[in-house]
DNA sequence: TGTTAATGCGTTATTATGACATTAAGTAAT
DNA sequence: ATTACTTAATGTCATAATAACGCATTAACA
């Protein structure tokens, strides 16, 4: 059970990690995706929930599955050994792993790892270049089916302060897809999706225009989540 | 690991299902879904590859995961536990499953069952009711993953003939979606996509006019099954 | 020769798309 | 008070896609 949290603070997506480090000496320093094993009892959804608080803190938010991996040498690298053995009681059991996903909205949360956790922190997505076990590949795919859903539904609710600016909106997109996005055609396509309710409210102590606050109306963005907005049908 | 096999006859689609009957008496014949534990040695995908073959006979053909399952109830019923007394070494360990589905065309397959399948066979997905463990679950939810894919990405290269007409097309279309369609608007948009190539040949011995045949432009084709045809992009 | 069933064009109104440039509204500096 | 600066906000046009239809055409068979 591995989960991968993506926060946004406006600008850049980040990815939560914990720091592998423990009690242990002569274990290299390294951080890795939150992820532990799955009890007995538990079903899939509930041992991702339980996983996650144990090492971030974090709790109440919405996890979603994305796939599972199961290469058989998935942990067998000689360099993820040492930790490992610190805190599996099989260490070379072999293990599939479920890989869950989720967005947040970082300002929101307060990290508190535990168990074996020494450190969790927020890792600019573009920065992460390694990762032990086969996390990459896992964050990776999770990369690739956070794209491929958000074409087809909206995003942003737990993503966005409550209230935002259609800029906000904007480059969290553009943070997404790693792509710059014309102002006026996303401006008209969000608008017309009528997801957002425009509020009075405005900016206020910017050096500029202020932005108008929009916020999301709960009820039709809840409909596309389940309809999605596909343009291809019949 | 649990494999979900769509078959496609031109009209209604099926679902590959083998008889958990065995040499064991006083066992309820019943249908289930095609699946196996993963061996240590093996990765998913392997596996799923493996499990197919050993059960029905099937080899070679496309398997695409869409979720797993760990419900700890999901194989706690007591109805199917003299099954699985039959084939597993611990029979009430507690077990994850991995689904995997496919799309083929029924004709092309020859079935084989073995191991302890005593039987395989085509059910028409509609009359699917009831199936053991948590089976049906897995159904629906690979029904759902096909449903939503079929809507980004074209279909039919792995259900329908070489040469096929467009209504052969519009029929599987129809089949998945359930859902009647407009033949000429149908038409168009298909045959905009262009992913298929008209051939000279035609339909013989039908009462009257005979329909083209096309078949898939592969490459195309495959353009569209890598990029989606979204019409929701920036 | 008429019946049947599917083909294959076509029309229209509406909506979505991509490309593109200017004005508006505030603060800050002078 | 004026000006500079920065970001917000908006409109148009040509093209393409869509849904909902109409209907003449075709080829086999009875």
């Amino acid at each position: 059970m591995d989960c991968v949290i993506f926060g946004f603070n406006g600008d850049q997506i980040h990815v939560l990690l914990i720091d592998r480090e423990n009690q242990l000496k002569n274990v290299i320093s390294e951080f890795a995706l939150p992820g532990n094993l799955i009890r007995d009892d538990e079903n899939l959804d509930m041992a991702a929930e339980r996983v996650l608080k144990e090492l971030t803190g974090l709790s109440v938010i919405y996890l979603e599955q994305f796939g599972a991996f199961g290469d058989p040498d998935r942990i067998k690298k000689k360099e993820d050994q040492p930790w490992l053995k610190a805190v599996r009681s099989i260490p070379n059991a072999r293990v599939v792993t479920v890989g869950y996903y989720s967005l947040i909205r970082m300002s929101d949360y307060e990290l508190n790892p535990s168990s074996f956790a020494k450190n969790a922190k927020w890792m600019p997505l573009n920065s992460i270049k390694k990762l032990p076990f086969d996390h990459l590949k896992i964050l990776n795919s999770s990369i690739e089916y956070l794209r491929s859903n958000t074409k087809i539904k909206p995003i942003g609710y737990n993503l966005l302060p409550e209230k935002f600016t259609l800029n906000q909106m904007q480059k969290l997109y553009e943070a997404i897809f790693d792509k710059k996005i014309d102002n006026r055609n996303f401006r008209r396509k969000i608008i017309n999706l009528n997801i957002l309710d425009k509020l009075g409210e405005k900016q206020s102590g910017v050096a500029h225009k202020p932005a108008n606050y929009y916020k999301f109306n709960k009820e039709r963005y809840e409909t596309y989540l389940e309809r999605g907005f596909f343009k291809f049908e019949f």
